[in-house]
DNA sequence: ATTAATTATGGTATCGGTTTCATGAAAATG
DNA sequence: CATTTTCATGAAACCGATACCATAATTAAT
């Protein structure tokens, strides 16, 4: 690789000027410039960005941590990051945790080593149950937090509001004259998928109904989990709609559903939350609770890149609204309906 | 964030010393080490890759350039190759290119310049037709090519044979009486879906039947376009089978089949490539030819790492092999069933 | 014509590590 | 006891860039 100085040489200047040509251009010789631009073309010379990082303390890059690749919630939602690191310049660092601890810690170590000047987290576990590693890890970069809001840690967070969201789909379940709702959801331990439930049990409530245990069953965040889930829960209990707290989760309830005879949304009615894209490219189409995944991933990166450049930019929790999706498994197929 | 000389200062050691305690240990005093480790992780001292990637001329990364997140068949694929860096203490560092020419360019100068040890492409493009570029680029660093063999350039490959695998499925089309079978391809540019294609009319030759152009039609790499395509097929002939040359495709054929009344496999079979997960989340399960993505991945991270620790290996075209997989969307539901 | 301002360029320190070479002290050898 | 090893450590060079300061050559101003 040639190195700024391969370039001075054979432009026979200093490796001043050839800096000097990238970055103030302004202050060189026309002809000189173009000498050495010539040469740098010939030679394709790219600057070390280790090198630039060294000297200046930024490397222009973002770590991004997700749990799964292969949940397209987090696929489209990485899509939309590096549109949003490319524009601004920056690249995103990409690394999966498999929902592994271990993992999470040890890319986050190896993101910190390799000198990102941020970090974007798609969190599922407690905020506040690990706050004493977050506050540390926020103290040595800017970091944002994915779909939860800060919990007063000094971090950025951007979501949307599960608890709303999920109250208004179980709402619009029984307005539809359902009374037997069953909810699929994600261990306890995460709390994304707690306050979707909780919005699920408010919602009963307020309408006058009452939470029925058998109807609420525990799964894995994986379609593989909710297709289990909906055996157990088939098993002990008759309801006509079920709920998933996320639509991959939604896939693996309609799998089940389809493969044991029962009809769609003829007998139970199902809906999901996130709107992945392959809600729509199944039968029947998913109904959801669509999370703008494009903006939310767009204000991350947004106020991750303002807090990195501006360090008095201060931390803030973006809610962005989610809106329920009917499709046709939770009714006969017509136009999509967009509600609230 | 503390340097080495922090620590250096804090042990009252130089920062000679401290340096040794990380790399050769052994040749350090024992209390010594101790004291300078004790200091390391009150301060939680973690060494910049950047100065030891300048120094050392290698970051122990390397990048992975894919079209598109939202195709699971590179989300499966992400994570393994994700699995074998980790695995071999190296990071990956992924850029997808939503298929756009320019910001691949861009992204693999960008990747360069972050002096990346090594690079594994998956690329839909033609490699003879890139000749030149891709001749110049493995020059700077070592190049694997997902996909498709290297024809002769200067990099490795890992792909499995799109000829022979729709080929098995062609046949096991005809010797279950269909006779009409069409095939949705990709546009003639991506030399993948070629290869998938020429397997197609080739089998349907060896079994002496001609090609009906009516019953080929081209779609983009995406279920989108696929959805479409199936609808032009349909408007001018009367297929009783369906191949897509991917599965995110048959996806979109399936769709369009279900959302037009059409009953998958009784009136019209479909099957696809790849086996992606969601291929058998969806009724019916799609029959598919699978690649081993996991294997691929590890092979490919495998075949680049060795590449660039040692500069004596060689390139390599790895091949693997794909199997048929048949499942529901081309006959009545029973246990999967595995062949070649 | 002399001084001041402008223009173009180079020398050198710096960023945070690793490595080579040098050095002094302690231990082992003859 | 003198000499050679071994052990433990530090000083300095280097990796590839940028930025500050210095300087020489013009050009402009008085």
């Amino acid at each position: 690789m040639p190195t700024i100085f391969d370039v001075a040489r054979r432009a026979g200047v200093s490796k001043t000027t050839v800096s000097r040509v990238l970055n103030h251009p302004e202050l060189v010789n026309e002809e000189t410039k173009r000498r050495v631009r010539g040469i740098m073309e010939e030679l394709s010379y790219t600057p070390s960005i280790l090198a630039q990082g060294m000297r200046a303390q930024r490397t222009k890059s973002f770590g991004v941590v997700i749990p799964d690749f292969k949940n397209l919630y987090y696929a489209e939602f990485l899509e939309h990051v590096e549109i949003a690191a490319r524009h601004h310049g920056y690249i995103a660092i990409i690394c999966s945790t498999d929902i592994d601890p271990d993992r999470e810690r040890e890319y986050i170590t190896k993101l910190i080593m390799r000198q990102v000047d941020g970090l974007i987290m798609c969190w599922y576990k407690s905020v506040t149950a690990n706050r004493d590693f977050l506050v540390k890890l926020a103290k040595k970069l800017p970091v944002v937090i994915m779909d939860q809001p800060s919990q007063g840690l000094p971090v950025s967070s951007v979501y949307t509001d599960g608890f709303k969201g999920i109250g208004r789909l179980t709402k619009y379940f029984i307005e539809n004259g359902h009374r037997k709702i069953a909810i699929i959801r994600s261990l306890k331990k995460y709390p994304v998928g707690n306050s979707r439930y909780e919005g699920y049990a408010a919602a009963l409530q307020k309408q006058g109904l009452d939470i029925d245990e058998a109807l609420v069953v525990e799964s894995e965040w994986t379609a593989e989990g909710a297709f289990e889930a909906t055996g157990r829960l088939l098993a002990g209990a008759e309801p006509t709609a079920i709920i998933a707290v996320t639509d991959l989760m939604a896939l693996g309830v309609l799998k089940y559903l389809k493969d044991n005879g029962y009809d769609v949304p003829g007998e139970i009615a199902i809906a999901g939350f996130d709107d992945i894209s392959v809600s729509s490219l199944v039968s029947p189409r998913i109904t959801t609770v669509a999370q703008p995944v494009d903006r939310m991933a767009w204000e991350a990166a947004q106020q991750l890149i303002r807090r990195i450049e501006n360090r008095h930019v201060r931390n803030r929790d973006i809610e962005l609204e989610n809106r329920l999706i009917i499709r046709e498994s939770t009714k006969q197929p017509v136009e999509d309906e967009v509600t609230g």
